[in-house]
RNA sequence: GCCGGGAUGGCGGAACUGGUAGACGCGCCGGACUCAAAAUCCGGUUCUGGCAACAGAGUGCGAGUUCGAUUCUCGCUCCCGGCACCA
């Protein structure tokens, strides 16, 4: 009797054996090639979701695929451990951050070890423990010392019913989620680092990485946004203030007809005062949220302010408006209007009957209408004075000199990318190491009284931090005078925290210092697996702290991970699997009805990574059951007498045939899987092989070891996706070691070759017949028998055959008649 | 709004460099086994016409380049991701 598959049993045993031998703990071995590859560790929000199956079983396969190259590779998992979700959790149910934090990762560790994932699980952290984050406080310390952490007013959602800062996913329509009242834009201090300050590195350092998607560097490139314009000053009328701006096309400046400033701005404040209209607008525009998204898609409003800037060139009194677009804390808080030749100071300046100047006509001498819209594109002056008739690059110049003559401006190259605001106001973070003094200012942390512990008892309301009803925790004293001083009570952003963990993994167990030589052996991570979500802010930061790193001594190298891979969301019903949404699938009930092995398989064979996969309930039996069919066919063949030795050179067709399939999968499935990450299509390759061993029909010696070999590969070619199995298979053909230990398989040429290839034959580009032709036949010869196909013949019938295009290499002809 | 991506049978997807559209799987239909069902196995399955051979149409929409376009170019539509405090 043939044994059934038994997930439960076999995935336990593999398990064992994986344990028992420490496969997947690595130590450092100079002079062994490492291959470090790395997922993106998850947030412990209570049970893993398919998102999490999906990026980690890609990741395994790649790791257990480079094994079997001979690679020495290092796969470690961890817990992004600081977020909001557990302040939720705690309000909702009373468990305090921590608690919550720590009953989820034992929780989602469990269910990992379920999966068999190869991870080194000595190395594991979470980086809610003070061993994890002291070392991203004491750097933080030292980057004070530099000065690239800085002190600075900044925007946050607040709540006034609440009385807490909102995060941006907390805002409803402007609404605070549990109070409904309308947010407000408050002003308060907050710590950045200078990310700006590495703007040109981060920038040009993406032309060199070459294993990342190219729409990840476009998307990085645009977000930096670095920009070659020039920033100048408008004089305003009865005012001593000026008003700043920076422009990209100084060439348009005799365009400018108005100037717009944000209502915080000290113009807009100052005339507000006293006109209450002006007063009203200025409230109401404080109440816009802080999403670039929503500042962009809303609707732009403006009241003039009945103060009038001078053109810098001109002397042209142009007036100033209050907007609700222009935004205090990016750039000057001013920017000049310039609707003839700006799309949106066109619409502004059209709905509200301010002037519209050209100042820029075609090279070519076409017109220019600008009733429907402005005319954005370079062109040659007009209008502009002693300027006209210059280009683009011309008027740029010759405009920027001036203004630098007259005082009045300079050249200047600006980032759309911002300094990183890190603090939050928030309990359940990383606490920031900073003292305040009345006396000396803002402090850091000094480096013997680190770290800053959060206290993970306390008393959590969702009204604020608790930290700042903690006297215990924000008392101190002074670092510099010794006198009283108080803590920082906010806490670091969370992408602080992953923005260095893929360094730390190297060096997990390091009391004495951040990163040490272990981090030279391991890093940089080989192949970096996430979702496509992260293109921007986590990569970004990252890359900022590795080179961050650098420059502090820590680190040898300027980027974090060569070779990215992207995967994309798991969709239901054509939204992102969330909780938030409410239409999860848990993976938990489908590894305890099929087992691991079937989850792992329908996941890689459903869609290839870099796609949204779309999530259907069916197809993980239709994975379930090629399981079994491969499961039975082994244990078959195995129940049986052993064939003989493989005698390549005896064989007949037939199971020539079947080798060269077998090593035809050999050579498709290390493409897919060593080259193209596209394992759906490794797993179809497979299963067609499968297919060509059950139709096989050859019970003599060389038949079985033909099917020997061929079932063999099968189990290799798979074991990176269905490990367990594998394991369980590669013991059944006889093995007495194990499947993870063995050499990923290499195909052989003799036996892919073949005496005969088909041809497709088009007329016209049609397909109109199949023709079979000798492996070596030369084009004349092919196009003969193309001709002499009766079905091309009715096709061509008495027509003159103007051209023949012939393409062995792509087995095709085709007949221009 | 801006940046990036996507759209192929009833469904997930394949076609990698411009060269056979629909591999592989799901579902469905038919058959075998069974008292019966489940499971399993065998066959069929883009649409239209045809007993068939085969023919015509067909890769979101509209143009274009080419002997030949799912693939390249231009213009759209819809969907997804990101937009700096979700992670």
């Amino acid at each position: 009797m043939t044994k059934t598959y038994d997930p439960e049993a076999i995935e336990r045993a593999a398990r064992e054996y994986w344990d028992a031998h420490r496969c997947f703990e690595v130590d450092e071995e100079p002079g062994r090639e490492k291959f470090y590859c790395l997922t993106m560790f998850p947030y412990p929000s209570g049970q893993l979701h398919m998102g999490h199956v999906r990026v980690f079983t890609i990741s395994d396969v790649i790791a257990r695929y480079q094994r079997m190259q001979g690679r020495h590779v290092l796969q470690p998992m961890g817990w992004d451990a600081f977020g909001l979700p557990a302040e939720n959790a705690a309000i909702k149910h009373g468990v305090p951050p921590a608690e919550w934090t720590y009953r989820n990762i034992d929780y989602m560790r469990g269910q990992l070890q379920r999966l068999g994932y190869a991870y080194d699980w000595r190395r594991e952290i979470a980086t809610c423990r003070p061993e994890y984050y002291r070392w991203e406080q004491w750097l933080f310390t030292k980057l004070f010392e530099k000065g690239l952490v800085y002190r600075k007013n900044a925007v946050v959602n607040w709540d006034p019913v609440d009385q807490t800062v909102l995060a941006n996913e907390q805002v409803i329509n402007g609404r605070g989620w549990r109070s409904d009242a309308l947010v407000e834009r408050r002003e308060i201090p907050q710590w950045f680092m200078k990310i700006t300050a590495y703007a040109d590195e981060l920038l040009a350092d993406l032309d060199r990485l070459d294993g990342w998607p190219e729409p990840v560097k476009i998307m990085q490139r645009n977000w930096i946004g670095r920009s070659e314009g020039v920033e100048l000053t408008f004089d305003v009328e009865g005012e001593a203030e000026q008003l700043s701006v920076f422009t990209t096309r100084p060439d348009t400046l005799f365009g400018v007809t108005y100037m717009a400033v944000a209502a915080e701005h000290p113009l807009a404040e100052r005339a507000a005062r006293g006109n209450p209209e002006l007063a009203a607008f200025v409230e109401e525009a404080r109440h816009t949220q802080t999403a670039e998204a929503s500042l962009e898609t809303m609707e732009k409003k403006g009241k003039p302010l009945g103060i009038f800037a001078i053109h810098p060139l001109t002397g042209e009194k142009l007036p100033v408006w209050v907007a609700n677009f222009v935004l205090m804390s990016y750039g000057t808080g001013a920017v000049m209007a310039v609707p003839g030749h700006d799309q949106r100071d066109f619409e502004f300046a059209q709905k509200h009957g301010l002037p519209v100047k050209q100042v820029i006509a075609p090279a070519d001498g076409s017109p220019v209408d600008l009733s429907q819209r402005a005319y954005v594109e370079h062109g040659v002056l007009v209008n502009s004075g002693p300027f006209d008739g210059q280009g683009f690059e011309e008027a740029f110049d010759a405009i920027a000199a001036r203004l630098e003559a007259d005082g009045r401006g300079r050249r200047a190259v600006h980032y759309r990318l911002r300094d990183w605001g890190v603090s939050r106001q928030r309990y359940w973070g990383t606490p920031i190491p900073i003292v305040y003094c009345e006396a000396c200012g803002a402090l850091p942390v000094p480096e013997d009284q680190l770290p800053v512990v959060l206290p993970e008892v306390v008393k959590f309301t969702g009204a604020g931090s608790p930290l700042k009803q903690m006297p215990e925790f924000y008392e101190t004293s002074c670092p510099k005078c010794g006198g009283p001083a108080t803590r920082e009570t906010d806490t670091f952003d969370t992408f602080v925290e992953s923005s260095w963990y893929f360094a730390r993994y190297c060096s997990f167990d390091n009391n004495q210092s951040m990163l040490d030589e272990r981090e030279a052996y391991w890093m940089p991570v080989d192949q970096y697996t996430g979702g496509i979500e992260h293109a921007i802010l986590h990569l970004l930061y990252s890359r900022f702290w590795q080179k961050l790193m650098r420059d502090f001594g820590l680190s040898g190298f300027d980027e974090p991970f060569t070779n990215l891979l992207t995967q994309g969301m798991v969709l239901k019903d054509g939204a992102k699997m969330s909780k938030a949404k409410g239409n999860t699938v848990d993976p938990q009930q489908l590894i305890d009805r099929y087992g691991a092995d079937t989850v792992r398989l329908f996941m890689m064979f459903t869609a290839p990574p870099e796609q949204a996969l779309e999530w259907s309930d069916e197809g993980v039996q239709g994975a379930h059951r090629f399981l079994k069919r491969f499961w039975n066919a082994v244990q078959r063949f195995a129940e049986a007498e052993a064939p003989p030795p493989l005698d390549a050179d005896a064989l007949d067709e037939a199971q020539k045939e079947l080798r060269r399939k077998t090593h035809r999968t050999i050579t498709k499935v290390s493409d897919d899987v060593g080259r193209r990450y596209t394992f759906n299509t490794a797993v179809a390759a497979v299963m067609e092989l499968l297919n060509a061993v059950q139709r096989f029909d050859d019970e003599s010696p060389a038949g079985r070891a033909v099917v020997r070999e061929a079932l063999e590969t099968s189990v290799l070619l798979l074991s990176p996706i269905v490990p367990h199995i594998g394991h369980a298979l590669w013991q059944a053909l006889g093995h007495a070691s194990a499947a993870v230990d063995q050499r990923w398989p290499v195909a052989d040429a003799a036996a892919l070759e073949e005496a005969t290839i088909e041809i497709v034959v088009q007329v016209n580009g049609k397909l109109r017949g199949r023709i079979q032709v000798a492996a070596d036949a030369d084009a004349a010869a092919i196009s003969e028998k193309a001709l002499a196909d009766d079905n091309v013949r009715r096709f061509v019938a008495d027509r003159v055959v103007r051209k023949k295009i012939v393409v062995p290499e792509r087995r095709l002809v085709n007949l221009v008649v």
